[in-house]
DNA sequence: AAGCGTTACAACCGCAAAAGG
DNA sequence: ACCTTTTGCGGTTGTAACGCT
C-alpha cells in the first residue's frame, strides 16, 4: 500500500524491518528525516521512527506486564495522567505505545469501574467532585531550602519557574516560614494520600502493594525494580550514561527522594 | 464451518515543542 | 526575533487473532 507520493503505509514486511535495522545499526538513532533515504525505504520518517522505537529496538521487553509493573503503571498514571513518555521512564524496556495500549485495553475499564463505584458511593453523601488530573508543573526552590542544602545546591543556580506545589508563590511567601511549615505539613499529608490512597486497594486492583511504612519506601521500590537508571527531564528521557545538561533538574530519583524525605523537611521540586 | 463480536496491538495522524537557520 | 523544519507525544484507527454462538 502506498499513497500518491509513493510512501508505503500499513504493516511492515520483514524485508523493510531488515533495512531499517541495518540503517540504525550503521547510523544510530538520530536524524530520522534521513532514515528513509539512508535505509532505502519508501516510508515516512515518522513510520520508521515508530517502527524502531516500538518494535525493532532490541532493548524492548516483550511479554506480559508483571504485577509490579502494573502496580507501577497504576500509581504513575494516578500521579501523571496520560503522560506515557514519563511513565515508561520508570519501566525499563517497555514502550510508551505498549503501556498506552495496555492501559486502554486492560486497566482503563477497571479504573473506570472503580471510579464509577466510588462515585455512586460518594454521591449519596456529598456532591460529586470534578476529577482533577494533576499535571506536572515547573517548581522552584526556596533560597534556604533544607533539601537543596542537603544536595549542596541553591535555588540561584537552578533558574526554575515560580511555582510551589500547585499554587504560585509570591515573594512574601519567603517571609512566612511558620505558615509555610504548616502548609508543608499539610502537603506531606496530601502527598501521602495522593500516592498511597486507598481508592484502588479498595477495589482490589492494587492489592498486592504494601504501604511504604510496612515494607519498603517508594524510592526503594523504584530502585529495586529499575536496573537501568533513567532521568526524565520535562518530556525527555535521558538514558544512563548519556550526558544531562546541568541546568536540567531531573524528575525521577529526585522526585522520589523528595517524596521519601517528606517527613523531615519541606520540599520543593521540579520536573 | 461460517458468521459475528471482542480484544490486543501495530500503525497512523495531528499537534505542540524544540531545534536550526 | 522570526520563520521553517524536525522531533516527539498522545489520541485514534485499522486489522489480525481469538472466542463464542
Amino acid at each position: 500500500m502506498a499513497d500518491s507520493l509513493g510512501v508505503r503505509k500499513g504493516a511492515w514486511t520483514g524485508e523493510e524491518d531488515d533495512l531499517l535495522r541495518k540503517c540504525i545499526e550503521k547510523y544510530g538513532e538520530a536524524k530520522w528525516h534521513q532514515v528513509p533515504l539512508r535505509a532505502g525505504l519508501h516510508r515516512c520518517r515518522k513510520s520508521c521512527r515508530l517502527r524502531w522505537l516500538n518494535y525493532l529496538n532490541p532493548n524492548i521487553k516483550r511479554g506480559e506486564f508483571a504485577a509490579d509493573e502494573v502496580d507501577l503503571i497504576l500509581r504513575l498514571h494516578k500521579l501523571l495522567g496520560n503522560r506515557w513518555s514519563l511513565i515508561v521512564g520508570r519501566l525499563p524496556g517497555r514502550t510508551a505505545n505498549d503501556v498506552k495500549n495496555f492501559w486502554n485495553t486492560h486497566l482503563r475499564k477497571k479504573v473506570d469501574k472503580c471510579c464509577k463505584n466510588n462515585k455512586e458511593m460518594k454521591a449519596k453523601a456529598e456532591k460529586v467532585e470534578k476529577i482533577n488530573i494533576i499535571k506536572p508543573q515547573p517548581r522552584t526552590f526556596a533560597k534556604n531550602s533544607q533539601w537543596l542544602k542537603g544536595k549542596g545546591m541553591t535555588s540561584n543556580n537552578l533558574q526554575l519557574g515560580d511555582y510551589n506545589l500547585g499554587k504560585q508563590s509570591t515573594p512574601s511567601d519567603h517571609h512566612h516560614h511558620h505558615q509555610q511549615q504548616q502548609e508543608n505539613e499539610t502537603e506531606s499529608v496530601w502527598w501521602e494520600s495522593f500516592l498511597f490512597g486507598d481508592e484502588l486497594d479498595q477495589q482490589g486492583i492494587s492489592s498486592s502493594l504494601s504501604r511504604p511504612e510496612e515494607e519498603s519506601t517508594t524510592a526503594n521500590i523504584f530502585a529495586e525494580k529499575s536496573p537501568v537508571v533513567t532521568k526524565v527531564t520535562e518530556n525527555r528521557v535521558i538514558e544512563a550514561g548519556q550526558s544531562c545538561p546541568t541546568d536540567d533538574f531531573a524528575f525521577d530519583a529526585e522526585l522520589w527522594d523528595l517524596l521519601n524525605a517528606k517527613k523531615t523537611n519541606h520540599y520543593y521540586y521540579y520536573y
